[in-house]
RNA sequence: GGGUCCGUAGCUCAGUCUGGCUAGAGCACCGGCCUUUUAAGCCGGGUGUCGCGGGUUCAAAUCCCGUCGGACCCGCCA
């Protein structure tokens, strides 16, 4: 099944800045992979010339089983910042997505019914959505996978299903030359493994007659072009998969099943004709199946391995992503503090280094993105040149449609006042006021306030929370005499109804009144307000909050 | 047994591929400034054996060899 999105196709923008001085090489990685991926001559297995491609293709997939992390976006975000550097250098260039929807399902997971453990080693595709709205269960992650990709990538993607491309027969002209050229497989498999593959194995996993699964039929005989099996009992992980006891023959021509990993990769490498694809770095090592697979496609299928995008996985906190750990992240956690652009971003940094994302650090995080504005639209230099104009790129192919401005208020700055003022007003006259605000970036501001607010409240570390809920024995105690008369006055003067205007010139008179100094004054409102010595002006601070509940503040406090 | 990546300031990271000015930034921190716009502002300060040891070089965070520490992978399956 193919299903083309139609929408307008991303432009990069053009940028005044990089026209100037085009550096001769590039030192971004996309760009360095979209080069390599032009220059390269020849196989890497064969003495032989790799034809020209008329387009260049980036293939990345996804298996419908696991769930949907922020981490398994990597592959797709990477993946499109390469295409992007091969359509800035000219060349046609498109995104592939693959669902792996033949894949079996191997675990049940949270919010589907116990049921559903008959379904164990089915390929996902042919279980029933347990939610009903659509035709299978690979159908209904495949859209919700879909959802979200759309949301943190800028390139229409091409899809595909192999489940569709095995029913329309896509891959027979490649099963054929696999199964004709068995002995080579084989050869390729063994030199990575201690036991050799027997006789009867088989690069074709048929799907049982009798009871749809894929994981249970076990090979038996592979002979005249006829696999023979016998659906048994497969115990993985924690699970079983019930066998059904069915014997039977299968035609990996004509019958239902699919091809085993290592051998179905390099079948969609020549297939779709990919050029380069995403790979965790786990597949560097040289026995992994991504080199089988490479050897697979250039002996025996003749297309040239695709060059690899290798990268390190995601940490959160300093550890693995995973269920049991509970550190999950979601995209739509994601997009209540952040954009999408800076996932993007965070995973255009250096791919071979190992990334560690935690909420705490969110602030650094957009520190970073925001410098990276600065330096693309030229408002702040960096020295070596080298490094800013990969500072540049690497901001620039983070964008989608537009590239955005540096905003002017920084994201704890953001946090900070998010949680002083309720109401969006007083929010913006105070960044207006600090010099903070953009009226050109009215509507990106106010999302920013947003995002921040959202992260003070669920994510902030104790320090930067700012809270009216105070400790007041502990602010009592900070208190000298002479703030707590200042305090005891200024309440009984709030007792009317006042402007931020007069409320400013009060603290001034009552200060000169009782002759203590101005900066005791303020510190003292601070205090009382906010538990902080220092914050947002005063006169505003106190105008946005409840007379009644500044008053009742104030005298608790003294 | 084999392989890959990472190690730079208290923290988060650039810079390493392509060796070249005194090793940088943000945050944090320290010191100072502000009597009618108290702004989480401004001014000043780098706090470092670039993990360690050797080699190559006029010159090494950068290249080579070794070593230590951390993360992970292959020798099941996908």
């Amino acid at each position: 099944m193919q299903r083309d999105k139609t929408s307008n196709s991303p432009k990069i923008q053009e940028d005044p800045h990089q026209a100037e001085s085009a550096p001769p090489r590039q030192l971004f990685w996309a760009d360095q992979k979209a080069d390599e991926i032009i220059k390269r001559k020849r196989f890497r297995y064969l003495k032989k010339d790799i034809k020209k491609f008329d387009r260049y293709t980036i293939k990345t997939s996804a298996s419908i089983s696991g769930v949907l992390h922020i981490g398994r976006l990597s592959d797709t975000i990477r993946s499109e910042s390469v295409v992007k550097a091969l359509k800035d250098r000219g060349y046609d260039s498109d995104l592939i997505w693959v669902a792996e929807d033949m894949d079996p399902l191997r675990k049940i997971p949270e919010g589907v019914p116990q049921e559903y453990k008959k379904y164990l080693g089915t390929p996902v595709t042919d279980v029933p959505d347990p939610w009903g709205c659509h035709t299978s269960y690979a159908e209904h992650h495949v859209s919700k996978y879909l959802e979200v990709l759309n949301e943190f990538v800028s390139t229409d993607l091409t899809l595909f299903s192999m489940k569709e491309e095995y029913k329309k027969g896509n891959f027979k002209p490649y099963i054929k030359k696999i199964l004709e050229n068995l002995e080579d497989i084989k050869e390729i498999i063994n030199k990575h493994r201690q036991n050799p593959l027997g006789r009867g194995w088989s690069p074709w996993t048929p799907i049982c007659k009798g009871c749809g699964k894929i994981i249970t039929p076990k090979v038996e005989g592979f002979e005249n072009g006829k696999i023979t099996y016998r659906c048994e009992d497969y115990k993985f992980e924690h699970q079983t998969a019930k066998g059904c006891g069915y014997e039977g023959e299968n035609n990996p021509l004509k019958d239902y099943g699919k091809m085993m990993w290592k051998s179905e990769w390099a079948a969609q490498w020549a297939r779709w004709e990919i050029v380069s694809e995403g790979a965790g770095k786990e597949y560097i090592v040289p026995s992994s199946a991504w080199w089988v697979n490479a050897e697979i496609a250039e002996k025996v299928l003749k297309f040239p391995m695709p060059v690899p995008i290798f990268y390190e996985h995601l940490m959160i906190n300093g550890e693995k992503m995973s269920a049991s750990v509970g550190n999950v992240v979601y995209p739509h956690q994601w997009l209540e503090i952040a954009p999408p652009v800076l996932l993007r971003f965070f995973y255009n940094k250096k791919l071979m280094k190992t990334r560690s994302f935690s909420f705490k650090d969110l602030p650094n995080l957009y520190d970073e993105y925001d410098r990276h504005a600065r330096v693309y639209f030229g408002k702040e230099k960096i020295p070596n040149p080298k490094e800013e104009n990969h500072m540049k790129r690497l901001y620039e192919i983070s964008q989608s449609n537009t590239t955005e401005k540096p905003l002017k208020v920084s994201f704890s700055h953001a946090a900070m006042v998010s949680q002083i003022f309720t109401d969006e007003n007083a929010k913006i006259q105070s960044l207006k006021r600090s010099g903070h605000y953009d009226r050109m970036l009215h509507n990106e501001t106010l999302k920013r306030l947003e995002y921040a607010k959202r992260w003070a409240a669920r994510y902030a570390p104790e320090e930067s929370r700012i809270s009216l809920d105070i400790d007041i024995k502990k602010i009592k105690q900070n208190l000298s005499k002479e703030q707590k008369a200042f305090l005891t006055r200024f309440s009984r003067w709030l007792e009317k109804p006042r402007t931020p205007e007069e409320i400013h010139n009060q603290i001034y008179s009552i200060s000169k009144e009782l002759g203590i100094p101005f900066k005791e004054a303020f510190k003292a409102i601070y205090l009382a307000v906010l538990g902080t010595k220092k914050g947002p002006k005063a006169a505003t601070l106190i105008a946005s909050l409840k007379q009644s509940w500044v008053i009742r503040r104030f005298n608790e406090v003294c």
